[in-house]
DNA sequence: TGTTCTATTTCGATT
DNA sequence: AATCGAAGTAGAACA
């Protein structure tokens, strides 16, 4: 059987079933009135409430309220889960090393408790990312310019890497900032402190700056004609099509 | 009723408590074989498998596979949940302005089905965050150094603002950074532009930099020493016991 | 394993 | 709403 359920189970039971599907490699969730304590990187306490608790094969725990995307307390990858009954309540606790961590939930009332068969081979494919906006521009570098011709990626500076370093059809180097989403002012500080970087190692040329975005806000577009910095509207392919329209 | 399920409901049935649950403003979870579709600030697609798939009534939408503490897929709080069945398939949709994003999941086959109410007052009280250091030595300045008089946090500088700005005992300025906890090369280096932003306000005197963190890395240490730049091993109150033994 | 960097970061605070 | 910085960041790539 791919799901089993148990609704408003006495503790006995539902330890049972927890405690097999841990042995098991089955994904288990529980939902009730319940307390949280973690312990570890820094420290927490949750008063009772009402929470989903996830329970993953992998190790990982999460600890769900009705708000947020993200648990309001968890235990990564890697841990080891542990259920008992104790004091009428129902304990699940979950416990690493390196750093040292420890979650405890205790459940004063479970609602209901369900353990999962999971069968997933399917791989998530993402397009949208900033690689994928290099691999787009160093396969079309026309896409920044007309003759722009990059020599290196991640070219060390004493500001730090820049993205993509390469010259222009008049053979002034030109320093490319990526960004795969709308910028703001410190992304045109960034291209600055680069520009002004490589300024330093060529003494006799003009450095070019571009920043390459789907979009500038207002106050960084102001910031980037101040300082002589240029922009290219671009996208990364397929995602990211807030670039074409930019609202304001 | 606190807990409602439905176990390899029909797509009739399971739309009916979906909708409800979505319109009274109860958490929802479905389980059972299902693809997944998103495009927004990037794109993605993911194919057939067993998933968790967790609503909630603040537009939340998160996609479990059973491994790995983050979602496959999810949606931010601020979305609209939809559902349908079109095709012979469940179809969950949440959406959003502002930006642009869509997620849609399809069951082909839904195991279970759940809504519930989430009754949670209690707040989550956490410990040995960077706020929390930046108190205990507002509280306590000797734990930096005896005789340190901070006069101020955030300090605005030419580098951005410091963390702590005060004076030692013998009146130099002293410039603090903060950080929770073991710290790299890069921490080093952002004290150092601030040192050299502030002694440019302080041209006849000698500003030190001071970088509090439980514990730093070989080469972050050897930065400091070279840039006269000074250590103090400090953690944030009660968690982040690895700062009391530095292990290398 | 430790270090460094990215993220559909998320989240909160502040302007 | 835009911006900035912290996070028990998580997760991947790399040495």
């Amino acid at each position: 059987m791919s799901v089993t359920t148990l609704h408003r189970p006495a503790h006995r039971d539902a330890l049972a079933l927890v405690e097999t599907a841990f042995e098991e490699g089955r994904m288990v969730t529980a939902f009730g009135r319940c307390t949280v304590d973690y312990d570890g990187r820094a420290s927490s306490d949750l008063g009772p409430g009402d929470r989903l608790v996830v329970c993953k094969p992998d190790g990982t725990v999460l600890v769900h309220t009705d708000e947020n995307r993200n648990p309001v307390n968890w235990q990564p990858p890697g841990c080891t889960h542990h259920a008992g009954v104790r004091d009428g309540r129902l304990r699940i606790r979950s416990v690493r090393s390196s750093p040292s961590e420890r979650l405890d939930v205790s459940f004063r009332q479970l609602e209901q408790v369900t353990a999962y068969e999971v069968e997933d081979r399917s791989d998530l494919t993402l397009t949208g990312s900033e690689e994928d906006l290099r691999t787009r521009i160093l396969d079309d570098p026309s896409s920044v310019e007309p003759g722009f011709r990059p020599t290196a990626t991640e070219r060390e500076t004493a500001a730090g890497p820049v993205d993509i370093f390469g010259d222009d059809a008049d053979g002034r180097p030109m320093v490319v900032e990526l960004k795969r989403r709308r910028v703001g002012p410190s992304a045109a500080g960034q291209l600055r402190r680069y520009v002004e970087a490589v300024d330093e190692e060529f003494p006799g040329e003009d450095v070019r700056g571009i920043l390459v975005a789907p979009s500038v806000t207002d106050r960084a577009a102001a910031l980037l004609t101040e300082q002589d910095l240029e922009f290219v509207p671009l996208s990364p392919p397929d995602g990211g099509e807030d670039g074409s329209v930019t609202h304001d």
